[in-house]
DNA sequence: GATTTACTTGACTAAATGGTCTAGTATGAG
DNA sequence: CTCATACTAGACCATTTAGTCAAGTAAATC
């Protein structure tokens, strides 16, 4: 019954690119609109608001960049320290692209949006806060597996792991705010501080 | 000659307040005027744009609440560990004391505002930059005097006062995401792994 | 105390923005 | 094919918002 359209995921991908570049509160509903090219009576139809959207934007977000990438770099079939180093490497390069491209480094949207977004829809925050979770098991099985090969020390992974992201997260943060690439530079050696143990150098014919 | 004013300062203080608590998008000039108890015109006469308060109040910040602060838990009256502790602990304390009166976490306003003004703001950005500069210095003087101590091993302070200062804002920016002081609590142990030491408990009779 | 001048006031404008509504269109199911 | 219905279009409205301005007010200086 009646026709189908792909407009949610227009809107979503439009509003993630945007509140990440920009800010959330700064997208206007016109402007997600343009961006995704749908009409503003459409966008009404989809979602009731830019809070709905940016809900199901973020899930977006997701399954269309994080989880692949993350899959890609924590593959089990790595050493655990490679990973990380894998990890690090490309969230580098990715930021270095992205510079190069638009003369302006973004971080992280789970953090930039997250900060903002944290005082005006809950809901929303709510739904970052499981995206970080989500990052967080990575690094904490990638530790847990690090002490199961005496790679590091068996403090407690889950807490490193927080530990880690967290480091990690501040950088990217740092990264955005100074727009420079400098504060990623510095994480393998930081996170090797961190666990106890030396971050290999990446290899360089890792792709992702 | 003319008249004096002090509404320069009425107007950094509320935009101040009023950005950390919600964002700098969301706060409009009706809103500061309204929580400085100015009108509109007078803000026009003190400043062209939000921008320009914005810059002014980002010092008024360092002024009237940072640098007192951080003198006060910097004290080189105490161990440098000791200094560690307290500044970890004064900030937990003030966050619970501001979750109990406002129901919510709003973390540093240097990386909450920072993150979203970076791309709207640039010159707000840098000045941002300098302020987190000015953190970063008590921390390097402090594990340098730690150092000194035989208490923490040589690692380069500069390196490792630049990581403390980055998880520490790292894990306030998840407290205010995720509306949970959690983060910070755990914060002692996370950095006393990062610079390789314990730091003490903090004394209760801590006043800042 | 006069005067000068910085500051204050609040009404006003134009533009931007969120949100609605109705008429129309395409498409999946029978 | 046809019909029901999910979707699209885009004009329209009400509000909010940034920014202006001209007239008024208070205080520092002489």
């Amino acid at each position: 019954m009646g026709r189908t359209s792909d407009t949610p995921k227009k809107l979503q991908a439009a509003l993630c690119e945007l509140m990440w570049q920009q800010s959330y509160g700064r997208v206007t509903i016109d402007a997600i609109c343009k961006h995704a090219g749908v009409k503003k009576g459409s966008f009404y139809h989809a979602y009731p608001d830019k809070a709905a959207l940016a809900l199901e934007a973020f899930e977006y977000f997701w399954r269309a960049h994080s989880r692949p990438w993350m899959d890609g770099a924590f593959s089990p079939s790595s050493d655990p320290l490679t990973r990380l180093s894998n990890w690090l490497a490309g969230g580098l390069e990715k930021t270095l692209e992205c510079k190069e491209l638009h003369g302006k480094i973004y971080g992280c949207p789970l953090y930039s949006v997250g900060t903002e977004i944290s005082t005006l829809e809950p809901v929303v925050a709510e739904k970052v806060t499981e995206l970080l979770r989500r990052y967080r098991r990575y690094l904490a099985s990638t530790l847990r597996d690090a002490v199961a090969d005496g790679l590091i020390k068996p403090d407690d992974p889950d807490e490193v792991a927080r530990d880690v992201l967290t480091l990690v997260e501040g950088a990217l943060t740092q990264a955005r705010i100074s727009n420079s690439a400098d504060p990623l530079r510095r994480l393998p050696s930081s996170v090797g501080r961190l666990i106890g143990a030396t971050i290999p150098e990446a290899s360089k014919t890792l792709t992702l």
